[in-house]
RNA sequence: GCCGAAGUGGCGGAAUUGGCAGACGCACCGGACUCAAAAUCCGGCGGGCUAAACACCCGUGUGGGUUCGACUCCCACCUUCGGCACCA
């Protein structure tokens, strides 16, 4: 009676030898190259889904392919695990956010280790643990003392449910990231980071980044939005004081017949004469409501108020008038800008809804434009008129020309803008790295010295649904003293936002339990960069561009020796099931642990691999899982049904060999080379599978239809062996398993992959086709040297072909070699 | 609106440098084994035409183009998905 793969037992039993062993523990330093390929740790929501299951399936094979190339990988796994969740929990179920997270992370552990990843667990952490978030303090202070974390005003984003700020990353099309409700508008006082004084170098160092999607470089690029143009300053008429604006287009100064400024602006209360006031007041009152409001609509009607005030180009000394417009950004530029009609579409519609002149000061060939029949703004190139001493200019040398000018009478200069805003890391949560301030009223804000950190959590709190955080109601963690002058002083009882945890935890992973310092030099140095760094696209802006600030922050501050946190990027497509992401509102969720259960985790494994290469989206099927578990079975039946006959025979077949011995022997070196390359250079895991199971196929062919007399055992014996290497990091259980069978004494994944013999793949004759008119008409067999001359010959005298090409006119004959030979007849 | 990606059998996908379209898997059909079924093994499987095989024709979102030869390169368009969205 043959033994049926027994999954179950056989996973549970190498899980236990593997931990027992420490196979997956990896050296601090060694002779070894170092390889560290990471996974994105997850948020512990306390089960697995199939998402998780897809992104360490795919880092896990990397891992296990880079240890047996001979690298020291560090593949290490832990958990994000400060955040909103937790608290939601603790109000609905009145479980403590600590106990909550922990008992997800046991769960969740658990269901990871089933998986059998290669982690080295010695090294795993969580965020929320007080040896890791005191880093976290100890780094916010570092950016402190830099001047990089400042406590300031500004408008900020207000997500009335989650009841706390947001950072700008984290408002999707106006409306929370998290919970979907429409922010609102709030003036706060809170803790930013100044990732903008990083704009420059965030954005140019993407062009290091050859390994990267170009999809998220793309959007990084869009995020930072760089634009280069001019600030130019307005005199305001009867005032002491000037209009700056910023703009692209310094070449259409001579095109301003208006002024406008963003409702919150200060400068609104100051230019309005006294006989428009209180029609000014109830617009911005409107302009802000409107905002907040109807955020979500996108587009709506572009308003504005006259203020009466006027103001004077630099250019030409012209006095234009100053309107408050409801389009005008506070946040970006100088929260005020300079209308130019005739050359910006926003702008000519607001000059035609208000009786604005439009003046055309770029004139393209052709045509005469008019500004006052023109049907648009006319955005292209020409060159100026009514523009003084520059007419005549082509508008793109009047850019510089013009700014120039203005700089040499101190009205204006050259100046880049980006869209990228400081991030906003105060949350008025609770379950979050507590930042390390304290205000004293004689000393004022006070940073808590480094070996008074960490500032802890209190784990012990009540938790009501107010909406407002239980630490601003605990008074032995408000009051404090300070620690500057010793008198009373209140401590800061916002936390940090978990995106400040996970910006830097890639190098507390090379030395988890260092105490004197975030990360030990020598560790961080040895490990960094990340060479493989997996997960979701959802992060492309928010956690990549954060921790490539992080990494460059820490650089400056000599704190690592990386510019650049990860070397290759892979972003992973989702994990559908009927076209859809999977969720519980749908309905349509698979869970990681049945599937686990019922088929095993090398299956499942197996499944998610061989669906869909990585980066594309990949759709659930059952039966899908359900092939690649009879693939498995086959692999299990062809092995075990041969063991006897290789146990005998020499570890390397001999050296001649012909017939199907050599053609068994080429498959098996042939899918050696195949699945290798698949895997290194292209991380397409799919063909390498599909590669894997054509060679079993081949072995089925070898072992039924060649009769025994005829093969050779160490051919078989070959092919087993190489087999099970290639299919080690796809599904590690099964193959250490047979490989203890095939009579190996150590574990499959300590030996290196294998190599193939170039020798072995040369085939002596080839099919190659023919082609009349780029058609196929007849395939033939030739010796696999032939020359291009030969094929040509040989083809031609092919009784079919002659047939088909007689009484045409032969116009060329076009042989590629070891492919096919196309002739052109008329 | 702007930016980006993708469209290939009934389905997931393959074709890596412009050279045999549909590897591999799923589903389906036929056969072997069985009292029977399941499992397993063997074979078939884009469409048209044909009694059938051969041959031939069509076929990689649509329409053009380049080329001896195009899923692959160029131009225009359509659809789907993702990102940004009053950014001056």
């Amino acid at each position: 009676m043959e033994e049926k793969y027994a999954f179950s037992e056989i996973e549970e039993k190498w899980r236990g030898r593997w931990e027992r062993d420490g196979v997956y523990h990896v050296p601090d330093f060694s002779d070894r190259p170092k390889y560290y390929c990471l996974e994105m740790f997850p948020y512990p929501s306390g089960h697995l889904h199939m998402g998780h299951v897809r992104n360490y399936a795919i880092g896990d094979v990397v891992a296990r392919f880079k240890t047996m190339r001979g690298y020291d990988v560090l593949h290490p796994m832990g958990w994000d695990a400060f955040g909103l969740p937790a608290e939601n929990a603790a109000i609905q179920h009145g479980v403590p956010p600590a106990r909550w997270t922990r008992d997800n992370i046991n769960t969740m552990r658990d269901q990871l280790k089933l998986m059998g990843g290669s982690y080295d667990w010695r090294r795993e952490f969580a965020t929320c643990h007080p040896g890791y978030y005191r880093w976290t303090q100890w780094l916010f202070l570092q950016l402190y003392y830099q001047g990089l974390a400042y406590k300031g005003k500004a408008p900020v984003n207000w997500c009335p449910s989650c009841a706390t700020v947001l950072a700008n990353e984290q408002v999707v099309t106006e409306a929370c990231e998290r919970c979907k409700t429409a922010v609102e508008r709030r003036e706060l006082e809170q803790w930013f980071f100044r990732i903008t004084a990083y704009a420059e170098r965030l954005l140019q160092d993407l062009k290091k980044l050859p390994g990267w999607p170009e999809k998220v470089k793309v959007m990084q690029e869009n995020w930072i939005g760089r634009s280069e143009g001019a600030e130019i300053s307005f005199p305001i008429r009867g005032l002491d004081e000037e209009m700056r604006v910023f703009t692209t287009r310094p070449d259409t100064l001579g095109g301003v017949t208006y002024m406008t400024i963003a409702p919150e602006h200060p400068l609104c209360l100051r230019v309005t004469v006294p006989e428009r006031r209180s029609e000014v007041d109830a617009f911005i009152a409107r302009a802000r409501n409107l905002s907040e409001l109807d955020r979500t609509a996108g587009e709506h009607e572009k308003e504005g108020i006259f203020t009466g005030a006027y103001c004077v180009n630099p250019l030409n000394g012209e006095e234009v008038p100053i309107f408050i417009a409801n389009y005008v950004l506070m946040e970006y530029g100088t929260g005020c800008v300079m209308g130019v009609p005739a050359h910006d579409q926003r702008d000519f519609e607001f000059a035609r809804k208000y009786g604005l002149p439009v003046r055309v000061v770029i004139q393209p060939d052709g045509e005469p434009l008019d500004g006052d029949t023109m049907p648009e703004a006319y955005t292209g190139p020409g060159r100026l008129v009514n523009t003084g001493d520059f007419n005549g200019l082509p508008n793109l040398e009047a850019i510089a020309g013009i700014t120039r000018h203005l700089e040499a009478r101190g009205a204006g200069r050259f100046q880049v803008q980006y869209r990228l805003r400081d991030w906003l890391i105060s949350r008025q949560r609770y379950w979050g790295a507590p930042i390390p301030i304290v205000y004293c009223d004689g000393c004022g804000t006070v940073p808590v010295p480094k070996a008074e950190l960490p500032v802890l959590l209190p784990e012990d709190v009540a938790f009501q649904p107010t909406g407002k955080s239980p630490l601003t109601e605990l008074p032995e963690f408000v009051h404090t003293t300070c620690p500057t002058c010793g008198g009373q002083a209140r401590r800061e009882t916002d936390t940090m936002d978990t995106f400040m945890c996970s910006s830097w935890y890639y190098f507390r992973f090379t030395s988890p339990r260092e105490d004197g310092g975030p990360w030990s030099l020598a560790r961080v140095d040895r490990w960094l960069p990340v060479d493989q760094y997996i997960g979701g696209v959802e992060h492309a802006i928010l956690h990549l561009l954060y921790s490539r600030f992080f990494t460059k922050f820490l650089y400056d501050a000599g704190l690592v020796k990386v510019q650049e946190p990860f070397t290759n990027l892979l972003t992973q497509g989702m994990v559908l099931k009927d076209g859809a992401k999977m969720s519980k509102s749908k309905g349509n969720v698979v869970s990681p642990e049945e599937i686990l259960g019922r088929y095993g985790a090398d299956t499942t494994r197996l499944f998610v691999l061989f669906a869909a290469p990585p980066e594309r989206d990949l759709e659930w099927s059952d039966q899908g899982v359900e092939g690649c578990y009879r693939f498995l079975q086959r692999v299990w039946r062809l092995v075990t049904s041969v063991l006897e006959d290789i146990q005998e025979a020499p570890p390397r077949p001999p050296d001649h060999l012909v017939g199907v011995n050599r053609s068994m022997r080429r498959l098996t070196h042939q899918t050696i080379k195949k699945v290798t390359g698949d895997i290194e250079a292209r991380l397409n895991f799919n063909t390498a599978i599909s590669a894997a199971m054509e060679m079993v196929n081949g072995m089925h062919h070898f072992r039924d239809r060649v009769p025994a007399v005829n093969r050779d055992p160490a051919v078989m014996r070959e092919a087993v062996e190489k087999l099970l290497l290639l299919l080690a990091p796809f599904a590690p259980y099964l193959s250490d398993e047979l490989w203890a069978r095939c009579g190996h004494a150590t574990s499959i994944h300590r030996e290196p992959w294998p190599e193939y013999d170039p020798e072995l793949l040369v085939e002596d004759r080839i099919e190659i086709v023919v082609q009349i008119n780029g058609r196929v008409r007849d395939r033939i067999t030739v010796p696999s040297g032939i020359t291009p001359a030969e094929m040509e010959e040989t083809v031609l005298a092919q009784s079919r072909i002659r047939e088909l090409v007689a009484g045409k006119e032969i116009k060329k004959v076009i042989p590629v070699p070891g492919k096919l030979v196309n002739i052109v007849v008329r």
